[in-house]
DNA sequence: CGGCGGTCCTGTCAGC
DNA sequence: TGCTGACAGGACCGCC
Protein backbone atom coordinates (compact mmCIF):
# COMPACT_ATOMS: atom_id res chain seq x y z
CA UNK A 1 0.00 0.00 0.00
CA UNK A 2 1.02 3.17 -0.37
CA UNK A 3 2.55 3.78 3.35
CA UNK A 4 2.83 7.45 5.51
CA UNK A 5 3.87 9.62 2.33
CA UNK A 6 1.95 8.31 -0.14
CA UNK A 7 -1.17 9.01 2.49
CA UNK A 8 0.06 11.99 3.35
CA UNK A 9 0.35 12.72 -0.26
CA UNK A 10 -3.04 11.73 -1.20
CA UNK A 11 -4.74 13.81 1.79
CA UNK A 12 -3.41 17.01 0.45
CA UNK A 13 -3.84 16.23 -3.19
CA UNK A 14 -7.43 15.98 -1.97
CA UNK A 15 -7.68 18.71 0.58
CA UNK A 16 -6.86 20.79 -2.80
CA UNK A 17 -9.85 19.58 -4.47
CA UNK A 18 -12.18 18.77 -2.01
CA UNK A 19 -12.41 21.43 1.07
CA UNK A 20 -15.12 23.05 1.77
CA UNK A 21 -17.39 21.23 -0.95
CA UNK A 22 -20.25 19.12 -0.63
CA UNK A 23 -20.52 15.49 -1.81
CA UNK A 24 -23.75 15.67 -4.17
CA UNK A 25 -23.89 11.96 -4.68
CA UNK A 26 -22.18 8.85 -3.27
CA UNK A 27 -22.35 5.92 -4.98
CA UNK A 28 -21.19 2.35 -3.27
CA UNK A 29 -21.18 -0.30 -5.60
CA UNK A 30 -21.07 -3.40 -3.61
CA UNK A 31 -21.32 -4.16 -0.31
CA UNK A 32 -18.12 -4.41 0.96
CA UNK A 33 -14.39 -3.91 1.06
CA UNK A 34 -11.90 -5.78 3.27
CA UNK A 35 -15.43 -5.09 5.79
CA UNK A 36 -18.44 -4.36 4.98
CA UNK A 37 -19.64 -0.51 4.29
CA UNK A 38 -21.39 0.74 7.64
CA UNK A 39 -25.50 1.05 6.97
CA UNK A 40 -26.48 3.45 4.90
CA UNK A 41 -22.99 4.73 3.81
CA UNK A 42 -23.92 6.33 0.87
CA UNK A 43 -27.06 8.07 2.22
CA UNK A 44 -25.04 9.25 5.11
CA UNK A 45 -22.53 11.05 2.88
CA UNK A 46 -24.79 12.94 0.78
CA UNK A 47 -25.05 16.40 0.70
CA UNK A 48 -22.20 16.46 3.44
CA UNK A 49 -19.85 19.13 3.51
CA UNK A 50 -16.02 18.50 3.55
CA UNK A 51 -14.56 20.23 6.77
CA UNK A 52 -10.63 19.10 6.95
CA UNK A 53 -8.93 16.14 5.58
CA UNK A 54 -6.43 14.81 7.97
CA UNK A 55 -3.99 12.05 7.81
CA UNK A 56 -3.58 9.53 11.25
CA UNK A 57 -1.16 6.43 10.43
CA UNK A 58 -1.86 5.47 7.19
CA UNK A 59 -5.58 6.27 7.10
CA UNK A 60 -7.33 9.21 5.66
CA UNK A 61 -9.57 11.00 7.74
CA UNK A 62 -12.46 12.73 6.77
CA UNK A 63 -14.74 15.75 8.34
CA UNK A 64 -17.72 16.10 7.87
CA UNK A 65 -20.21 19.38 8.21
CA UNK A 66 -22.56 16.92 10.13
CA UNK A 67 -20.02 15.69 13.06
CA UNK A 68 -19.62 12.27 10.99
CA UNK A 69 -15.89 11.34 9.67
CA UNK A 70 -15.48 9.49 6.47
CA UNK A 71 -12.66 7.22 7.74
CA UNK A 72 -10.60 6.00 4.60
CA UNK A 73 -7.60 3.30 4.09
CA UNK A 74 -6.26 2.54 0.56
CA UNK A 75 -4.65 -1.01 1.63
CA UNK A 76 -2.06 -2.32 -0.36
CA UNK A 77 -3.53 -0.97 -3.61
CA UNK A 78 -5.79 1.65 -3.09
CA UNK A 79 -5.69 4.74 -4.91
CA UNK A 80 -7.87 8.21 -5.35
CA UNK A 81 -8.84 9.06 -8.61
CA UNK A 82 -9.80 13.10 -9.49
CA UNK A 83 -11.60 13.58 -12.64
CA UNK A 84 -13.12 17.00 -13.77
CA UNK A 85 -16.27 14.79 -14.45
CA UNK A 86 -17.75 11.60 -13.99
CA UNK A 87 -16.14 9.40 -16.39
CA UNK A 88 -18.62 7.54 -19.24
CA UNK A 89 -17.16 4.40 -18.20
CA UNK A 90 -15.95 2.72 -14.97
CA UNK A 91 -13.41 0.72 -13.80
CA UNK A 92 -14.40 -2.85 -12.14
CA UNK A 93 -12.24 -2.03 -9.59
CA UNK A 94 -14.18 1.40 -8.47
CA UNK A 95 -15.89 0.72 -5.81
CA UNK A 96 -17.07 4.48 -4.81
CA UNK A 97 -17.76 7.35 -6.36
CA UNK A 98 -17.96 10.84 -5.00
CA UNK A 99 -19.66 13.61 -7.42
CA UNK A 100 -18.88 16.35 -5.72
CA UNK A 101 -20.41 20.18 -6.02
CA UNK A 102 -18.21 21.84 -8.54
CA UNK A 103 -19.00 18.44 -10.97
CA UNK A 104 -15.58 16.94 -10.39
CA UNK A 105 -15.66 13.13 -9.55
CA UNK A 106 -13.60 11.61 -7.12
CA UNK A 107 -12.99 7.45 -6.99
CA UNK A 108 -12.00 4.94 -4.67
CA UNK A 109 -10.09 2.19 -6.59
CA UNK A 110 -8.81 -0.48 -5.39
CA UNK A 111 -8.58 -3.68 -6.99
CA UNK A 112 -7.11 -5.77 -3.84
CA UNK A 113 -9.76 -4.74 -1.63
CA UNK A 114 -7.75 -4.55 1.60
CA UNK A 115 -8.69 -0.90 1.85
CA UNK A 116 -11.62 -0.51 3.99
CA UNK A 117 -14.10 2.73 4.86
CA UNK A 118 -16.43 3.61 7.83
CA UNK A 119 -18.33 6.47 9.42
CA UNK A 120 -18.02 7.47 12.78
CA UNK A 121 -19.01 9.85 14.82
CA UNK A 122 -15.83 12.58 15.73
CA UNK A 123 -17.14 11.66 19.58
CA UNK A 124 -16.37 8.47 18.85
CA UNK A 125 -13.09 8.39 16.52
CA UNK A 126 -10.30 8.13 19.08
CA UNK A 127 -11.76 5.39 20.78
CA UNK A 128 -13.14 3.26 16.98
CA UNK A 129 -11.23 0.04 17.09
CA UNK A 130 -9.02 0.56 14.40
CA UNK A 131 -7.47 3.68 15.79
CA UNK A 132 -7.45 3.27 19.34
CA UNK A 133 -4.52 0.88 19.37
CA UNK A 134 -2.60 3.22 16.61
CA UNK A 135 1.32 4.38 18.05
CA UNK A 136 3.59 7.60 17.90
CA UNK A 137 3.09 9.18 15.01
CA UNK A 138 6.78 9.36 12.95
CA UNK A 139 7.30 13.16 12.30
CA UNK A 140 5.59 13.86 15.72
CA UNK A 141 8.55 15.80 17.39
CA UNK A 142 7.91 13.28 20.69
CA UNK A 143 9.09 10.18 18.02
CA UNK A 144 13.02 10.84 18.55
CA UNK A 145 15.69 8.18 19.48
CA UNK A 146 14.49 7.98 23.19
CA UNK A 147 10.46 6.88 22.84
CA UNK A 148 12.00 4.74 20.14
CA UNK A 149 14.29 3.08 22.43
CA UNK A 150 11.55 2.92 25.08
CA UNK A 151 9.20 1.27 22.44
CA UNK A 152 11.95 -1.20 21.15
CA UNK A 153 13.03 -2.38 24.82
CA UNK A 154 13.07 -5.69 25.44
CA UNK A 155 11.80 -6.85 22.11
CA UNK A 156 13.19 -10.25 20.64
CA UNK A 157 11.30 -9.40 17.42
CA UNK A 158 13.59 -8.28 14.79
CA UNK A 159 14.11 -4.96 14.35
CA UNK A 160 12.27 -4.17 10.71
CA UNK A 161 9.35 -5.98 12.26
CA UNK A 162 9.13 -3.88 14.90
CA UNK A 163 8.96 -0.87 13.31
CA UNK A 164 6.52 -1.71 11.12
CA UNK A 165 4.60 -2.62 13.84
CA UNK A 166 1.59 0.06 13.83
CA UNK A 167 0.95 -0.29 17.60
CA UNK A 168 4.62 1.14 18.19
CA UNK A 169 5.44 3.69 15.67
CA UNK A 170 2.83 4.24 12.51
CA UNK A 171 2.94 4.88 8.95
CA UNK A 172 6.45 2.83 8.07
CA UNK A 173 5.61 -0.13 5.69
CA UNK A 174 7.58 -2.53 3.73
CA UNK A 175 9.59 -0.11 1.41
CA UNK A 176 10.40 2.64 4.33
CA UNK A 177 11.19 -0.05 7.22
CA UNK A 178 14.35 -0.91 4.12
CA UNK A 179 14.87 2.28 3.25
CA UNK A 180 15.26 3.52 6.95
CA UNK A 181 17.32 0.69 8.47
CA UNK A 182 19.83 1.19 5.55
CA UNK A 183 19.96 4.81 6.17
CA UNK A 184 20.62 4.09 9.66
CA UNK A 185 23.47 1.54 9.15
CA UNK A 186 21.32 -0.90 11.40
CA UNK A 187 20.91 -4.78 10.28
CA UNK A 188 16.85 -5.50 9.66
CA UNK A 189 17.73 -8.62 11.37
CA UNK A 190 18.94 -7.06 14.60
CA UNK A 191 17.01 -7.82 17.58
CA UNK A 192 14.72 -4.86 18.20
CA UNK A 193 15.71 -4.99 21.93
CA UNK A 194 19.39 -3.98 21.14
CA UNK A 195 18.44 -1.18 19.47
CA UNK A 196 18.95 1.57 22.19
CA UNK A 197 20.85 4.95 22.60
CA UNK A 198 22.81 5.86 19.79
CA UNK A 199 22.12 3.33 17.28
CA UNK A 200 18.22 4.27 18.19
CA UNK A 201 18.74 7.98 18.13
CA UNK A 202 20.30 7.30 14.49
CA UNK A 203 17.05 5.04 13.58
CA UNK A 204 14.05 7.41 14.90
CA UNK A 205 16.27 10.27 12.55
CA UNK A 206 16.69 8.07 9.39
CA UNK A 207 12.77 7.22 9.45
CA UNK A 208 11.47 10.91 9.94
CA UNK A 209 14.63 11.42 7.34
CA UNK A 210 13.27 8.90 4.51
CA UNK A 211 9.40 9.61 4.92
CA UNK A 212 10.14 13.21 4.82
CA UNK A 213 12.29 12.99 2.29
CA UNK A 214 9.03 10.96 0.13
CA UNK A 215 6.33 13.24 0.66
CA UNK A 216 8.65 16.20 -0.50
CA UNK A 217 9.10 14.21 -3.60
CA UNK A 218 5.16 14.22 -3.78
CA UNK A 219 4.72 11.20 -2.75
CA UNK A 220 6.02 8.11 -4.17
CA UNK A 221 4.79 5.20 -6.05
CA UNK A 222 4.63 1.87 -7.46
CA UNK A 223 2.38 0.63 -10.52
CA UNK A 224 -0.80 0.94 -9.41
CA UNK A 225 -0.81 4.49 -7.17
CA UNK A 226 -2.33 7.04 -8.61
CA UNK A 227 -1.83 11.29 -6.93
CA UNK A 228 -4.89 12.18 -5.44
CA UNK A 229 -4.93 15.07 -8.39
CA UNK A 230 -5.83 11.85 -10.75
CA UNK A 231 -2.67 12.68 -12.64
CA UNK A 232 -0.96 9.51 -13.91
CA UNK A 233 2.89 10.23 -14.31
CA UNK A 234 3.37 8.98 -11.39
CA UNK A 235 6.84 9.74 -9.76
CA UNK A 236 9.71 6.55 -9.39
CA UNK A 237 11.53 7.04 -6.42
CA UNK A 238 15.32 5.71 -6.59
CA UNK A 239 15.14 3.18 -3.50
CA UNK A 240 18.78 2.94 -2.11
CA UNK A 241 18.01 -0.56 -1.30
CA UNK A 242 14.00 -1.61 -1.73
CA UNK A 243 13.60 -3.81 -5.08
CA UNK A 244 17.46 -4.18 -5.55
CA UNK A 245 18.55 -7.52 -5.02
CA UNK A 246 22.02 -8.46 -6.65
CA UNK A 247 22.53 -4.73 -7.54
CA UNK A 248 25.16 -2.74 -6.32
CA UNK A 249 24.61 -0.74 -2.42
CA UNK A 250 25.42 2.84 -3.07
CA UNK A 251 28.00 3.34 -0.64
CA UNK A 252 29.95 0.32 -0.86
CA UNK A 253 28.97 -1.00 -3.81
CA UNK A 254 28.43 -4.66 -2.82
CA UNK A 255 25.58 -6.32 -3.88
CA UNK A 256 22.17 -5.87 -1.86
CA UNK A 257 20.76 -8.90 -0.63
CA UNK A 258 16.86 -10.24 -0.03
CA UNK A 259 15.73 -12.21 3.00
CA UNK A 260 12.00 -12.90 4.23
CA UNK A 261 10.66 -11.11 7.45
CA UNK A 262 7.28 -11.62 8.63
CA UNK A 263 6.17 -13.16 5.11
CA UNK A 264 7.60 -9.79 3.10
CA UNK A 265 10.62 -9.13 1.39
CA UNK A 266 13.05 -7.23 3.21
CA UNK A 267 16.05 -5.51 1.40
CA UNK A 268 19.47 -4.40 3.01
CA UNK A 269 23.51 -4.50 2.61
CA UNK A 270 25.23 -6.69 4.75
CA UNK A 271 27.95 -4.50 4.71
CA UNK A 272 26.92 -1.52 5.80
CA UNK A 273 24.09 -2.49 7.81
CA UNK A 274 24.97 -4.46 11.59
C1' DC B 1 1.45 -9.44 26.63
C1' DG B 2 4.70 -10.97 22.79
C1' DG B 3 5.36 -13.31 18.67
C1' DC B 4 4.04 -15.88 14.71
C1' DG B 5 1.34 -17.67 10.84
C1' DG B 6 -2.90 -17.54 8.26
C1' DT B 7 -5.94 -14.83 5.81
C1' DC B 8 -8.54 -11.53 2.90
C1' DC B 9 -8.32 -10.40 -2.95
C1' DT B 10 -6.75 -9.47 -7.74
C1' DG B 11 -3.13 -8.47 -10.94
C1' DT B 12 1.39 -9.09 -12.90
C1' DC B 13 5.41 -11.25 -14.14
C1' DA B 14 8.98 -14.87 -14.62
C1' DG B 15 9.66 -19.33 -16.06
C1' DC B 16 8.44 -23.37 -18.43
C1' DT C 1 0.80 -18.15 -26.50
C1' DG C 2 -0.90 -20.32 -22.28
C1' DC C 3 -0.43 -22.08 -17.86
C1' DT C 4 1.40 -22.03 -13.02
C1' DG C 5 3.30 -20.31 -9.05
C1' DA C 6 5.39 -16.60 -6.62
C1' DC C 7 4.89 -12.25 -5.14
C1' DA C 8 2.98 -7.43 -4.49
C1' DG C 9 2.68 -1.18 -0.77
C1' DG C 10 -1.39 -3.91 4.96
C1' DA C 11 -2.83 -5.40 9.14
C1' DC C 12 -6.36 -8.02 11.72
C1' DC C 13 -7.23 -12.21 14.12
C1' DG C 14 -6.59 -16.34 16.51
C1' DC C 15 -3.44 -19.33 18.50
C1' DC C 16 0.58 -20.70 21.34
Amino acid sequence: MPELPEVETVCRGLALKLLGRRLVHVEQRRANLRFPFPADFASRLAGRRVEAIRRRAKYIVIDLDDGQILLVHLGMSGSMVVNEKRPALLDRHDHVVFDIDDGTCVRFNDARRFGMMDLVAAADFAGHKLIRGLGLEPLDPAFDGKALAAMLKGRKTAVKLAIMDQRLVVGVGNIYASEALHRAGISPKRQAGTVQGERAAKLAAAIKQVLKDAIKAGGSSLRDYVQANGELGYFQHRWKVYDREGEPCRICGGPIRRLTQGGRSTFYCPTDQR
